[in-house]
DNA sequence: AACCAGGCGCATA
DNA sequence: TATGCGCATGGT
C-alpha cells in the first residue's frame, strides 16, 4: 500500500456537480473532517486525503493520498454527486415546509461517509457543540491516526484506538466520551460490530446492533446509520429535530419525503440551526 | 422517574 | 467578568 500513500503528485480530476453547494454541505454538521483553505477545503475520509474546490458547475479533487485508481468513483459517491437532487429537492418542496428549508442551502447534499471515522465522529459529538467537536476529532486524527498527507491525519484505526494509553485519552480532552471511543474500538476490532453485517440488517436490527457500544443511544446510532449506512429513512431526533416534529409535523415526515426522511432531516436541521426561530402563527 | 456527571461554547447578566 | 444553559448517554 506503500505506493497508494506516497505519490509524487495528488490525482487531480473535475467531477460534474451542477448546483452543488460544497460549502453548506461540508459545514453544515454532519461531518467535521474538513477544514476551510482559502478558495477550498482540505480532509479526509477512511484512508484518504483530498484537497476540493468548486469550479462553476465542477468540483474539484485533489487527492493527496489513498488508492488512485477508483479515486472518481469514491468521490463522487462521498459527495453523492451520482443521485439526482434537482429530482429529489423537488419532490420535497411539495411540502411548504420542507420548501423554505431547502432554500436556505439548496446545495446541500447528504454524504456518503466511512463507517468508522462517521461513528467515532458522532460519539464525540454528543451533548457537544460544532466548534467542541472538530477540535476533539482533531486531536483524536492527530493522536491516534497515520499522517496521511503533510499535516493531515486519517481517523484512528480501531486497533489503534482499543490500544491508547489513559494518557493518549487525557490529551484528547472528550470528557466522559473518552471512554465510549475505546469501547467503540474495542467491538469494530474484536469484530463484535462490522459494517458489513451491519449492511444485512434491516433498520432497527442495525440500530440495536450499533446500541452494544457503550456511548451509543438512538441518536448517535441513528447518525451512523443515516450518515455512514445509507439508510436514508434514518432520522436522528437531537433537539433540534424534536422541535422541528413537533411543532410541522406531530404527524410525521410528509408523504413527499417518503423514503428520503433522513435527507428531509438534513435540510430541516439545518435551516432550524440557522435561521431564528419564528412566531407561532402568520408572519 | 428524576437527577447528575462531564467539558466548554455560548447567550445573557 | 461572572453566571447559567444546553447537550446525549449512562448511571444513580
Amino acid at each position: 500500500m506503500d505506493k497508494d500513500r506516497k505519490q509524487g503528485r495528488p490525482a487531480t480530476f473535475l467531477l460534474p456537480a451542477n448546483g452543488f453547494g460544497l460549502a453548506d454541505t461540508l459545514q453544515c454538521g454532519q461531518t467535521f473532517s474538513w477544514q476551510a483553505d482559502g478558495t477550498g477545503f482540505c480532509g479526509v475520509a477512511g484512508r484518504r486525503a483530498a484537497r476540493v474546490q468548486l469550479c462553476g458547475g465542477s468540483l474539484s479533487i485533489a487527492q493527496l493520498a489513498g488508492p488512485r485508481q477508483d479515486a472518481e468513483a469514491f468521490w463522487r459517491r462521498y459527495f453523492s454527486l451520482d443521485v439526482d437532487y434537482q429530482a429529489l429537492t423537488a419532490c420535497l418542496c411539495r411540502d411548504e415546509q420542507l420548501a423554505g428549508s431547502i432554500a436556505v442551502a439548496p446545495g446541500m447534499r447528504l454524504l456518503r461517509q466511512p463507517f468508522f471515522d462517521t461513528l467515532l465522529s458522532f460519539i464525540i459529538s454528543q451533548n457537544n457543540n460544532i466548534p467542541r467537536i472538530r477540535a476533539i476529532t482533531g486531536r483524536l486524527r492527530e493522536t491516534f491516526g497515520g499522517e496521511l498527507a503533510p499535516g493531515i491525519h486519517a481517523f484512528p484505526l480501531p486497533e489503534r484506538l482499543a490500544a491508547a494509553s489513559g494518557a493518549e485519552l487525557d490529551s484528547l480532552r472528550a470528557g466522559f466520551r473518552a471512554r465510549y471511543l475505546v469501547d467503540a474500538a474495542e467491538k469494530v476490532a474484536g469484530g463484535m460490530i462490522h459494517s458489513d453485517a451491519l449492511a444485512t440488517m434491516d433498520d432497527d436490527e442495525a440500530r440495536q446492533a450499533l446500541m452494544q457500544i457503550t456511548g451509543v443511544g438512538p441518536k448517535v446510532a441513528d447518525c451512523v446509520l443515516l450518515h455512514a449506512l445509507g439508510r436514508l429513512r434514518v432520522v436522528p431526533m437531537d433537539v433540534w429535530m424534536k422541535r422541528t416534529m413537533a411543532r410541522y409535523y406531530p404527524g410525521g415526515m410528509p408523504a413527499c419525503a417518503e423514503g428520503w426522511e433522513g435527507v428531509a432531516q438534513l435540510y430541516l436541521f439545518h435551516a432550524a440551526r440557522t435561521r431564528p426561530p419564528e412566531p407561532t402563527g402568520a408572519g
